[in-house]
DNA sequence: TATGAATGAGAATTCATTCAT
DNA sequence: GATGAATGAATTCTCATTCAT
């Protein structure tokens, strides 16, 4: 007797399911939690959510693919404003900001989704780890040429790139969970500001660095 | 039926039974590695490996424990020396690098251990994660202490030390797993000078730093 | 991989399982009894098992708590039985006499159950022992209610109440296991008039006993 | 390094050894118990304990049949001490007693014992349950010959003699575990007596009880 | 579509027993 | 004789997935 729960537009059901796994995944981890907690959480029947994905791995990985499109998303739009500001003459110390508001913001907003992925999909299972690590590789290149471009224009000091953005890249990671989804910052600007302030002084070449008043008129003295 | 195969004075045993886990984790993860899979390994039964420890998450945790004492002494001997150096009036440039160099090094040379420390430990359990929180916040006060001594000594320019701390322990984990456990780099002393010259301009303040000929005949005094 | 089998209602499925649970117990014995000789017994996969029990102890615990609850249910409408037959001035053999077969009769019903609980509850567990003797010592105290009741009125010789009760609790359990259960007798009436005689020689006050004929053309009144 | 403990003649090694045996059956039951818990309180090497005994099987079995070669003996000397009270006319009410008090002193003395042949060995093990079964069997028919006796000799009324002897044996059984063993009764006669006068109102004819004084100059009045 | 009872492969853990030292 | 490290068969329990209704 299939007692009709709530009749859903499949579209609509399925990514309710998403939602609440995500949540059930970042509370429980992957492994302890089970597709009961997220059937029961749901309030459909366990072989509606077979419907709907093929397995507990599936919607995973869907969530991985979720968070690293959005994310990629975000850093694409935010390399336009950069090679915008660049190729307008700017300094783009203010647009770098905007940008790390953005990546801030981003994650603030979907903290489960940020937690899921940087805790859970790199110890539940070789499979995600993989996809992990493939993706984040592609953001790692996006980013770089970030960099790579601020280089050639002469806003960046030399320095190997690689590490360079490992450190940005995983500060960043760093400062989002403890900071941002752990700590629920409020004042991610506040965040945003020393994070920028750090690499902006790591990078930028000495004799820009001693001409510029770092975020209007504070710095040198 | 019990067929004695090999064996060992118990603190030999126990021990490689330790190591051979720890590699069997850091391939597999910890989800994914059974104790059929350690036991195999290490050529032992089944039964041997309960001797030794009371189950596969007493394993675990042993590695998060050792990981932890040993990286905790590592940074009480970094603070030791940074201190004296600050004494000494020394600008303690040269001090912060052999400092990064040893941590580098530790990882280096416990690949495995590393790996499970912040791939595995994170995920895989909630228990897991709580005890690495735990202890990474231990260090990380450990490290702030460095933090806040150098500000003292005006070394340091101001900012929100916590942030600040944050930064440079994700990036240092992100390089670490990247580059030097990932990528086995050979060359630690070289990512080492890149990421100090990133923490080192990112933190001087502007008129040392203007001083300063970083690396070149560096340590004015 | 489920292939499913035979559909029930729950409750019929978990009735089942927990009739052939006393079964296979009674027969092997709590600790030789497995969870595979159930669910083969029963025709269910293991996990089904899981589904309406806990665990094997939990199975067995619960069959202790059922029998429990009938035997007092069964000792409350003894004692209704008689209180009733003592207020109409009655001597009461009668009565107890029914009462007596009613008590053989339930267990001659439940040998599995009687089995289980005699023999297997008391050695297997600690947990198990403690809560039969928590039970027994409730239908102790309702047993012994009935007998000063009938103290009271005159009706039994005085005497030390806890060694009778014992002595009378002890001897049915130990004439039903042996008499009933494994002897699995088809004169339950003549056994208890047997008991009957016995106890009510032992107990009731000389006088009483001079006059009365027991059994022949008895409770003179 | 077989470092010798102490140095103790076989025979009271084993002795020992059996004695801690049954301490801890007791108290943990037998599957509870593992053979860990015995040498480690006899303070022996787990090897040690299978130089005297084949299993744990072994042990509680041996403790098994010590029990009954004592209870047996107990009763041999019992019988022929009421073959001796019978021989010479005398009523053998306080032969009885006596003999009951031997009974219950014996498992007084005995009670880590007790416990472990009526509580453990029953629900244990199908080996245990059998083994007991038959050898309960012998003490019964040793026990009924007694009634047969007295039956014989008039001093005792009629009756189905294979329930009275399960009567008798079931409520002995019980008021020793629970007033004797359990409760650790310090006055033995009492419940001694109380006993006697239980089974003599219940078996004793008619007639002769009128003309009796039980117990010196109680009963009828 | 939706359901949830049923499934069973797979994993962790225990402990009586052996035998090289 | 004595020891205790080593063993692995046996057992319990979990949970993602299926499919008859």
């Amino acid at each position: 007797m299939p007692r009709v729960r709530r009749r859903l537009a499949p579209e609509q059901r399925r990514e309710e399911v998403l939602e609440i796994a995500a949540e059930v995944f970042a509370e429980k981890g992957y492994r302890a939690a089970n597709v009961s907690d997220i059937v029961e959480r749901a309030g459909i029947g366990r072989g509606t959510f077979y419907l709907y994905f093929e397995s507990k791995q599936d919607v995973f990985l869907e969530l991985i693919e979720r968070y690293f499109a959005e994310f990629e998303a975000l850093l694409e739009s935010n390399q336009k404003r950069l090679a915008a500001a660049i190729a307008d003459q700017q300094l783009a110390l203010a647009t770098w900001r905007d940008n790390m508001i953005a990546i801030l913001s981003y994650h603030s907003e979907h903290p489960e989704l940020t937690s899921v992925i940087y805790r859970d999909a790199l110890g539940s299972d070789e499979h995600f780890s993989a996809r992990v690590d493939e993706l984040t590789a592609v953001a790692r290149r996006q980013l770089r040429k970030d960099f790579e471009l601020m280089q050639k224009n002469g806003l960046l000091r030399p320095g190997n790139l690689d590490v360079i953005t490992n450190i940005i890249l995983g500060s960043s990671i760093y400062v989002i969970m403890e900071n941002v989804v752990k700590g629920s910052a409020t004042d991610l600007e506040a965040i945003a500001d020393e994070m920028i302030e750090y690499h902006i002084r790591a990078l930028m070449p000495l004799e820009l660095l001693r001409e510029v008043d770092l975020w209007g008129n504070s710095s040198s003295k």
